[in-house]
DNA sequence: TTGCGTGCAAAGGTTTTGCATGGCA
DNA sequence: TGCCATGCAAAACCTTTGCACGCAA
């Protein structure tokens, strides 16, 4: 059994509401403090978990950062090639991606390398659009 | 100017003959510790980030593990021709991967999302084989 | 009313930092 | 002899846990 609290609605439509970022246990934290409804560090993080558990939100980790990501996935799982993630090594910034192509390489690994690759885990590296041009010093 | 140290040194070879395991700063501290050699946690973390920062280890965090884990990839610097590799998140195992697919995806990647990736510091993170069939528990 | 959910505070674990000392060049 | 590297301890962080109270059903 499980209730419907104010809280359990408040953070699932901030989390809706903030698709496509990636954000902290602390962002969430301080956004409801700033929005003068702050809810509990414990509550944040007990919730988030049960979402991830729950598939809604994905959780994952970007190397030099100390605390764990979370973004909104949705609630009715579409099929499961969903996000990857590429990373600037200069100037720091996450993108994602979304394309055939890499659903196409995911498969042809599982079949002929034998091998799961886990989209959410998996990071690109690499240097992005601005920083090629060289104008990027974040 | 850097000084070379018995403590980099350990360290590195260490390091080196764990290549294809990953470890985490705790491992490292705790293998010093048993060898009669100890070396400083402080000093442990703080060579490992100048190890990575020079490219020769990698970290990274398996989800739901606590801290970060480091692992040897070479000292052989960015030479083109070498591959991506596939990292099992179950039994750590690390695989090499050369294949046309993932290529043309770099490609690809280039030049429709106008990103360029950096092959030795991506890493596809999933399950392989052997933990596939459900018999491996690290 | 029942018992899950919440919030606070404290605990637990990991990583970083300050500072005096050690040791390489 | 300079000065970087080290080690210890403490601080800083992130996340989890214990417990009493609040609140949905």
């Amino acid at each position: 059994m499980t209730y419907q609290t104010k809280q359990k609605e408040m953070l699932l439509e901030y989390l809706k509401a903030s698709e496509g970022n990636h954000l902290t246990a602390a962002d969430v934290c301080e956004y409801f403090k700033s929005q003068g409804l702050p809810i509990g560090q414990s509550t944040v993080y007990r919730r988030l978990e049960s979402l991830v558990s729950e598939g809604i939100i994905k959780k994952y980790t970007i190397d030099n950062q100390a605390s764990a990501c979370f973004e909104y996935v949705g609630e009715h799982s579409h099929h499961e090639g969903c996000c990857y993630h590429l990373k600037c090594e200069k100037c720091g910034k996450l993108f994602h991606l979304h394309c055939e192509e890499i659903e196409a390489l995911e498969d042809h690994i599982g079949k002929e390398h034998e091998f799961s690759i886990d989209p959410v885990r998996t990071v690109f590296y690499g240097t992005c659009k601005d920083c090629n041009k060289g104008g990027c010093h974040d």
